[in-house]
DNA sequence: CATGAATGAGCGTTCATTCAT
DNA sequence: CATGAATGAACGCTCATTCAT
């Protein structure tokens, strides 16, 4: 039994190993450029071993994702739990603060939400694999969503279908993502994302709050 | 020359054409996933036709944006040219109709623009091309900084960065279009583009307003 | 009648005018390289044009050392006829001048001989052409070796055999004209090519030449 | 260490099997008309293969000439060395045994020397690779003129452009070999390339010894 | 007769994936 | 378990050849 557990540890840092580096290649890359030889190298392994720990590439891709999309998703939980306690203008902060740290985790974070729904990807998945990320991606949007849906009931917020918040929410935050993303590739070194973010959630965050009081 | 004149338009009748199959297999599956074949099928023709009138795949999908910005710039210098006709917040709302157009004419729009700085595609394209590129998508992001720039100026912004509210249009819009073009290939076959950004604007012209307490 | 003779000539014309384009074209980028685009542009015609006047790429070229190989065949006639006039020491000189002479008319001239005995292009062309080749091909290193015979029997030149001594004289005149072509497609402009030739015959004669007098 | 040893050797021996296959397609067939499916089939391996041991296919074409080149260079360099030990008219004899060496070694051997001046050829090759062959190339020219140069001096030889002797001698060689490579591929069986090559050599030594009457 | 647009077969090359070691 | 050599399918692209005008 302990060899069994230090073995299933063992593969669960190789996977971990593998993971780190195919995240830096496939956001360098993107994913067709990049390839299992580079990932490969870059996990300091074998191509063919990549095969030992993932079924085939998009699985590798669908993976990585799928920890970000669980890890949003813990984190998001964590909102509704304390959902009386804070206001919601405050959990838009919290929002904030989440994205930015699954931005830190895993920078193409969102961005992979609008690759993992092509078809031509979701067809080379297992479908255990499809079903489990299908779930987890509704219970994220829905997550982002009943936050506005709360605000808008307390007449915090202006009122507006949820999920189109929620949408404009991820939209604004992967498209930054992949504008600062193309400006490096194009040579540019510095990173903005983050104070972007903060002023995009400052934008939003007013604009969405119903005027008060005159 | 009568006939000189019909061969020309016959010629960029074809071009149309292919354009036209081109923009929505790309916009469907990708540039990379895109293939010349795909493209040809679209268009009623040939792979090898293809050639007859674009260089290479690279060129294709780059003259098809090169048209966008095209449009989008002309537009935007209209902007410029009433400006002291039009308050900034009116601009706004100009450079969303402008958006929306541009996004009729062609879906993939300004999601280009993050693609067109990629190194990758830059290398494969003749070099004239490459400084039109360059040339046009930095007048476009100046034009529509600029609208922001005066809004802080005359006092109806808050003061940020210019250059990072143009961004953040962008950003927000293809965002949100890459989104809805993930939920069709998905099956699904509803578009929220437009109502998506007439809220997107509305979110932000407000967020955006610096607060008069009167 | 008139009136078909003069077709026939119009036609001869267009024909000629292809064979100086494609002589060029061939002599510059070599069989494979040469496009029939390449060809038209410089005939002044277009592409589909040729096939009116030629088979196919295979047959345009062949046909135009079908054409110097007859030229050659027929001057090589004359030295035979005057077989008894000149001593054979003197026919070679009368060689020399001839090849340099098929060299102006057309300076891929012998090269051709090499190309035209491989099966890839002979599969190509229509059997009488084949057929043609094959005859005048013979027809001319026979005609040399025969210059050597005589010599040979006359007690001139030392008793080798005759084919060889034709053959050593179409490789020589070959080497150097394709090593001289491969200089100037690397940059060289100058052309070395008589000077070398007359040399080439200068040692050859002397090398030939039974050793007399002691 | 043994092991990396053994994978090396391995290697080496795939890069020599195809290298084996590469050298009787290309005489067979030329560059152009050879392709890597051919030379694939007759190393009895897949075509994707070929590039995990050759960059592409003109590297392929050039690693072969390079190898016979270095070979012909090394051999050359030993006369050089012997410079005062034998006569300049013994060396053309060693001179003809390293040629008909070299055609036993790789039967293309300096036919190559033409294909490899072509700017097309060069363009598609790596910089270092173009730098050797250039320098080998001149080195090899260079090597042979010398040995009539010095022929020259010591009166041995008539006075003529040593480099054109040494343009001669390859000329002629090659020549000869695409000429027997003709007829062979014409569906003749006999080889004369070794006993012409040796009648060329009795020619030219005698064409050029400056004539002793005494 | 001449055109040139269109075709389609073919080639060089890449790369995810497999499998013997 | 790890390797990396080998495969083969697929793609971008070229060009000889055809054919409607």
């Amino acid at each position: 039994m302990g060899i069994r557990e230090r073995k299933e540890r063992e593969r669960e840092r190789r996977k971990q190993q593998i993971t780190v580096a195919a995240k830096r290649i496939f956001l360098e890359r993107g994913f067709d450029k990049a390839t299992m030889e580079d990932i490969a190298k870059e996990a300091e392994l074998s191509a063919g071993t990549l095969y030992l720990y993932f079924k085939n590439k998009h699985e590798l891709y669908a993976s990585i994702t799928l920890k970000v999309l669980q890890f949003l998703n813990m984190r998001l939980a964590h909102i509704k739990a304390e959902k009386f306690d804070i206001s919601p203008k405050e959990k838009l902060d919290v929002l904030k603060d989440i994205l930015l740290d699954a931005y830190d985790f895993d920078s193409m974070a969102l961005i992979n939400l609008f690759h993992l729904q092509s078809r031509e990807l979701l067809k080379k998945l297992s479908p255990e694999f499809i079903k489990q990320i299908k779930k987890i991606t509704k219970q994220i949007t829905d997550e982002i969503a009943d936050i506005f849906e709360e605000g808008i009931e307390k007449g915090v917020f202006i009122k507006r279908h949820p999920a189109a918040f929620a949408q404009i929410i991820i939209s604004a935050f992967s498209g930054i993502v992949l504008w600062e993303e193309g400006k490096k590739s194009g040579g540019d070194k510095k990173d903005y994302v983050k104070p972007t973010i903060e002023l995009v959630f400052e934008i939003l965050t007013k604009g969405m709050l119903k005027e008060r009081n005159t």
